[in-house]
DNA sequence: GAACCGATTGCCT
DNA sequence: GGCAATCGGTTCG
């Protein structure tokens, strides 16, 4: 079952929370890899400083303002792909990033795309694979050629997305602030599971309950 | 058009 | 723990 647009379009802070255990697949060709969704940061409209979209809408932010529901791709220091989903409605804006997964198929695939050198080396441990915004894309093949994507599966397509909501029972869920922001650093808007073992960074002291 | 800089990662000491 | 990589977006002149 797929999250509808509904889900989307509410406060980024809510959905940003709700994400928590869902389940991203993403098809490539013939390709499929999925994982859970175990930590996300949320980022806001005009209130946010940290937020692309804080001085209002620009050629790479617009996207922020649009339709709830869609990809949200940026080129970040000049090497990663960062992966959001567009929240609140269409006029405000909103986004939350995907920071970490725990990988659930698609393992080998990942571990390839994840290889600097696809020759003669190892293979990822699985806790590796996904464990940071940068990493689960280049795990996933997300690019700029995403941007603007659906979460909606549309599988006579070369490239789509799908969003499933977290299995009974949902996981239990922390905030603590961002990870690598210099302004609002104290805004607890990065939400995770304390639990998994798949987390970019270890969970904080400062994490409570949400 | 030039200068500055970043929601990161992996390799080096 | 430090730091380079490497590009596009944004801002400023």
């Amino acid at each position: 079952m797929t999250l509808p647009i509904a889900f989307f379009a509410r406060s980024t802070l809510e959905v940003a929370r709700d994400l928590v255990g869902a389940v991203l697949c993403a098809g490539k060709g013939r390709r499929i890899v999925a994982g859970r969704i175990v930590e996300v940061e949320a980022y806001l409209g005009a209130d946010d400083p940290a937020s692309h979209a804080a001085r209002g809408p620009t050629p790479r932010s617009a996207i922020m303002f649009g339709p709830p529901g869609v990809a949200y791709v940026y080129f970040i220091y000049g090497v990663h792909h960062c992966l959001n989903v567009v929240t609140e409605p269409e006029g405000r804006a909103g986004a939350v990033l995907i920071r970490a997964l725990e990988p659930l198929a698609g393992l080998e695939i990942m571990s390839v795309r994840r290889q600097r050198d696809s020759q003669f080396r190892q293979r990822l441990s699985d806790r590796e694979l996904c464990n940071g915004p940068g990493k689960l894309c280049k795990a996933l093949g997300i690019d700029h050629n995403w941007n603007g994507l659906p979460f909606a599966p549309q599988r006579r397509r070369q490239r789509w997305l799908d969003l499933e909501p977290p299995t009974w029972p949902p996981p239990q869920v922390v905030a603590t602030p961002r990870i690598g922001i210099r302004n609002a650093a104290a805004a607890p808007y990065r939400f995770l599971n304390p639990g998994s073992m798949f987390l970019s960074r270890p969970t904080g002291r400062s994490a409570r309950s949400v």
